[in-house]
DNA sequence: GTCCAGGTTTTTA
DNA sequence: TAAAAACATGGA
């Protein structure tokens, strides 16, 4: 057992893309909420936060990322180069439900776009915990709601969207803590059942709040990605931990527009 | 005014 | 079947 904490950085973690209810403070530390918890850390108080379980198990502070990151560096080289651009970067355990409904309200949305509307869906559906923050609604609070009652959060037409994910979900058709241990083409088609989830935001609701892994979504960056920087090359050959690979990519992709100027120019 | 944004559904050929 | 167009909203 380690006892430093290692691969964790919280600009890389908080800040990839994979989650929407964390703000950058001026002192440089995030502040959040998750599970109902209001939550600020920082540099410096990291330690103390992690002696909490409910952290530790968010940060997903069990599994060594070293060690992966080491795994897929070996596998390729250019992999390499995009994990070593984001070393502590990590997958959270985020709520299944908030991370499926937050992924719904991504598509063909900006990041700070769908941050505004989450963060107006909480107000105004979720519970006040305090100090102005506010808990992620659940499915069965949303489950009431015709798409016109959420005119207000401005989500445009994914309303009705978020109304269906809430329905399946707070009815069990779709049994979100079942789909994290079902096989994963199976819980791929459960998620698309839901009106408005398509194959992408079926991979983020898989890895981002179900942790699944191997699961590797394939947005308009990542096609990108995988055509300039791995071609031929196909998401199942980066194994059991494909997602985290993804994630490197991503985010090393979006932060590196230049890796692309060739293509543009190309057309 | 036009284009685009971590897509999906609906319409059209 | 496969390729376009439509879908709400707001910032660049």
């Amino acid at each position: 057992m380690k006892n430093q904490i290692t691969s964790f950085d919280l600009e890389q973690t908080l800040d990839c893309g994979q989650c929407f209810r964390w703000d950058k403070q001026g002192d440089g530390s995030y502040t959040g909420v998750a599970f109902g918890q209001i939550l600020n850390i920082s540099a410096e108080n990291r330690e103390e936060v992690l002696r909490d379980q409910l952290w530790r198990n968010y940060f997903d502070i069990g599994l060594d990322y070293d060690e992966i990151r080491a795994a897929l560096s070996k596998e390729d080289a250019v992999l390499a180069r995009a994990a070593d651009f984001a070393p502590g970067m990590r997958i959270l355990n985020q709520d299944p439900w908030e991370a499926l409904c937050s992924f719904i309200i991504s598509q063909n949305n900006n990041i700070p776009r769908v941050k505004g509307i989450v963060a107006r869906l909480c107000t105004q559906f979720g519970d006040e915990i305090g100090d102005g923050y506010y808990s992620f609604p659940t499915a069965e609070r949303l489950a009431e709601l015709k798409p016109e009652e959420l005119a207000d959060i401005r989500s445009g037409f994914r309303a009705k969207y978020i109304c269906s994910a809430a329905q399946k979900v707070a009815s069990g058709e779709v049994d979100l803590a079942y789909l994290k241990t079902c096989p994963l083409t199976q819980a791929r088609e459960a998620l698309m059942t839901i009106h408005g989830v398509g194959p992408k935001v079926a991979d983020c609701a898989l890895l981002y709040g179900l942790h699944r892994l191997e699961a590797f979504p394939m947005d308009v960056w990542m096609k990108r990605a995988m055509q300039t920087l791995f071609p031929g090359k196909l998401p199942e050959s980066f194994g059991q931990y494909a997602g985290i690979a993804q994630q490197y990519i991503f985010h090393y992709s979006r932060n590196n527009p230049t890796l692309f100027a060739a293509e543009d120019k190309a057309g």
